[in-house]
RNA sequence: GCGGGCGUAGUUCAGUUGGUUUAGAACGCCGCCCUGUCACGGCGGAGGUCGCGGGUUCAAGUCCCGUCGCUCGCGCCA
């Protein structure tokens, strides 16, 4: 007989009755009747109840081992007398009746439950991980997670695609986020970095002629944390050569359908997938408020600044504001006009919370335009406004107003609530959409300069002539973006594979060629040796595996993760290191005073 | 860097307008009882610097200030 098992907890039946088994796992829980004991075995396929009797040796010591000890029984499997199956279990009609057993390994008391959720917060969960995933759920989250690579490598082989890993020690580059940096010991004062994303390993290979690249790849950015941002995370990278974008649309879109719609149950609710037919960003921006909008929400953002400019309209709050080049968007929420009062009070004091003056509104009934703007907003002005905003009567209209970019963030976070208040998101369905035209070039208030909006390797459309005839703020990118739900889950382009263009479209945005040599110099030589028309794009994997379990932070869908201020509770990390180590790397400390000693208190 | 929320037993939480000798509950833990449970049940017990520091007050878990920790968001993140 095997050292630790014949069978797996998940695997006995009736039909193994009479059988001498032996099976090792976790305590998940006892019931101890005093004349009979009765021991929920775990492993990750199952549970199988074990049972100790007043005829047994064993029952004293039975009763003493604690929840989650690692034993190992043998014993005879036997079915469950009279009524006292368990429909409940799939081995609920089998028991084993333990002869011998052995303590592997035992257990303190543990710090918070793994049998049951009883709602441990997350900083003891993350300390105590290996715990934390015992728990059912996240074994199937885990387990989840490695389906959803398996299906999407198969799919992704299944299309021809080559899997590749790309080099994780690599280059500081000067656009994008943050680099996280090693410092090199035989090259002192110089650093690695962690790759933000294989952007550039993944051009070349095809520039090497590879055609179809994918990988499940690690990226690195060291920048605050959110829900659905980590400082590792993993995303489903993807290069093509001589394609256009709709060809990568066509070709990743059936991978990820496909993907979602394989686990799209996994909650115990099937969710239908939806496409969207594509969205200009500059849509995106006027109807929606965002560049990822959340489509279940039906709510749409209309621009209304003509109404409030009229002569006859004497709201001053607006005018003073369109009289310095604002604007004002409505959102119509349909029938909503016999609500109460309070529903439009916590929505204007939601927008307060946002640091916005309020939220305005004019709700119509009976052919009357009522509420607190609505005596500054003649019949005539009414009209129009109705028209504009395809009001009709039981409708309300909520105004946002202000300059533009600010305005359309705000019209964009009033949507989601407004739809939130309503409770009329759209439930179990996932809602995907390609998100693209996105502008070349944008405006950074801060600088005063013209900037890259996105990815600098983009291909820009008009190629040269538009960056050479084109206001640059006019100039759009083949850049794209797939949203589901609200999230940015993938973002790509078709690159930018001729050098000359390249040089160009660097140097609107203030960047001189020397600079583009020596930050980029391996990519341009790499383009004037034969480049192919290539693009691509990055899915994130995380988000994806958060969407189909329904968890709120992506923090639930890592076996080991970091805390939202990226500290390792588990491993300790970051931590100090010894001089020795920092002599090595030639490295010497320069840490503020006042953080050393909090650190040391 | 900034803002919101939270911080009371091992865990999750309750704790009224500041006011009664010993700050409660559930789960967990320890002890005793129980031969058919499966969230077993019953009786009993241990367990607290109310995050930390200061202040107001006759009196602070409760009010104020500071600070630390966790969390969500803003900035940041092509």
């Amino acid at each position: 007989m095997h050292a630790y098992r014949t069978h797996r907890c998940g695997d006995l039946r009736l039909s193994h009755v009479g059988e001498t088994v032996k099976l090792s796992g976790w305590i998940n829980r006892k019931r101890d009747h005093g004349g009979v004991l009765f021991i929920d075995l775990r492993d990750t396929y199952g549970v199988t109840q074990c049972v100790v009797d007043e005829g047994s040796p064993l029952l004293a010591h039975a009763e003493q081992w604690r929840n989650e000890s690692v034993i190992t029984i043998v014993g005879k499997v036997r079915a469950r007398p009279g009524e006292s199956a368990n429909t409940k279990l799939p081995t609920g009609e089998i028991e084993v009746y333990i002869d011998e057993a052995d303590v592997q390994s035992a257990a303190d008391v543990i710090p918070f439950q793994v049998a049951e959720d009883d709602g441990a917060g997350e900083d003891l969960r993350l300390k105590y991980r290996y715990l934390d995933l015992r728990r059912e759920k996240m074994q199937k989250k885990i387990r989840l997670r490695n389906e959803v690579t398996a299906s999407i490598r198969r799919r992704m082989i299944e299309q021809e695609f080559q899997e590749f890993q790309t080099p994780i020690l690599t280059a500081s580059s000067p656009e994008g986020a943050r680099d996280y940096l090693v410092p090199s010991r035989l090259h002192p004062g110089k650093f690695y970095a962690l790759p933000q994303a294989p952007q550039q390993f993944k051009q070349m290979l095809m520039i090497s002629g590879f055609d179809k690249y994918f990988q499940i790849a690690p990226c690195f950015r060291d920048e605050d944390g959110r829900a659905d941002r980590l400082a590792e995370f993993y995303q489903l990278d993807v290069e093509m050569s001589f394609v256009t974008q709709e060809d990568i649309f066509n070709t990743v879109q059936p991978v990820i359908e496909g993907m979602f719609e394989e686990f799209s149950d996994f909650t115990g609710t099937k969710h239908k997938i939806e496409w969207l037919p594509h969205l200009r960003y500059e849509d995106a921006m006027l109807k929606y408020g965002s560049d990822k909008p959340d489509l279940r929400n039906p709510l749409e953002i209309v621009d209304v600044s003509d109404v409030f400019a009229r002569d006859d309209v004497e709201f001053k709050a607006f005018k003073g504001v369109i009289s310095k080049g604002g604007v004002v968007r409505a959102i119509r929420a349909p029938k909503v006009s016999d609500r109460p009062r309070s529903f439009f009070d916590k929505l204007n004091n939601w927008a307060q919370s946002e640091g916005a003056p309020g939220l305005g509104y004019i709700s119509f009934s009976e052919g009357e335009g009522k509420g607190p703007i609505a005596k500054f907003v003649p019949e005539a002005a009414q009209i129009q406004l109705k028209e504009s905003a395809g009001l009709e009567d039981g409708d309300a209209v909520f105004f946002i107003c202000d300059q533009k970019s600010k305005a359309e963030k705000m019209a964009g976070l009033a949507r989601d609530a407004i739809c939130d208040a309503m409770g009329n998101r759209e439930k179990n369905i996932y809602k995907f959409c390609w998100v693209v035209d996105f502008p070349m070039y944008e405006f950074d208030e801060t600088t005063q300069k013209i900037d890259f909006s996105h990815n600098p390797f983009s291909m820009p459309q008009g190629g040269m002539d538009d960056l050479e005839n084109k206001d640059p703020l006019g100039v759009y990118a083949y850049q794209y973006d797939c949203v589901c739900n609200g999230f940015e889950l993938a973002s790509g382009a078709i690159r930018n594979h001729k050098p000359e263009i390249m040089a160009k479209a660097f140097g609107i945005a203030g960047y001189g060629k020397d600079v583009l040599e020596k930050e980029f110099g391996g990519m341009l030589n790499a383009m004037r040796y034969g480049a192919p028309p290539h693009g691509g794009c990055a899915f994130g994997l995380d988000r994806m595996i958060m969407l189909l379990a329904d968890e709120p932070n992506l923090r639930e869908v890592y076996a080991f993760v970091m805390n939202g201020q990226y500290e390792d509770q588990l491993m300790n990390a970051p931590s100090d290191i010894t001089p020795e180590q920092l002599k090595d790397l030639h490295i010497k400390l320069n840490v503020p005073k006042e953080i050393k000693t909090e650190k040391a208190a």
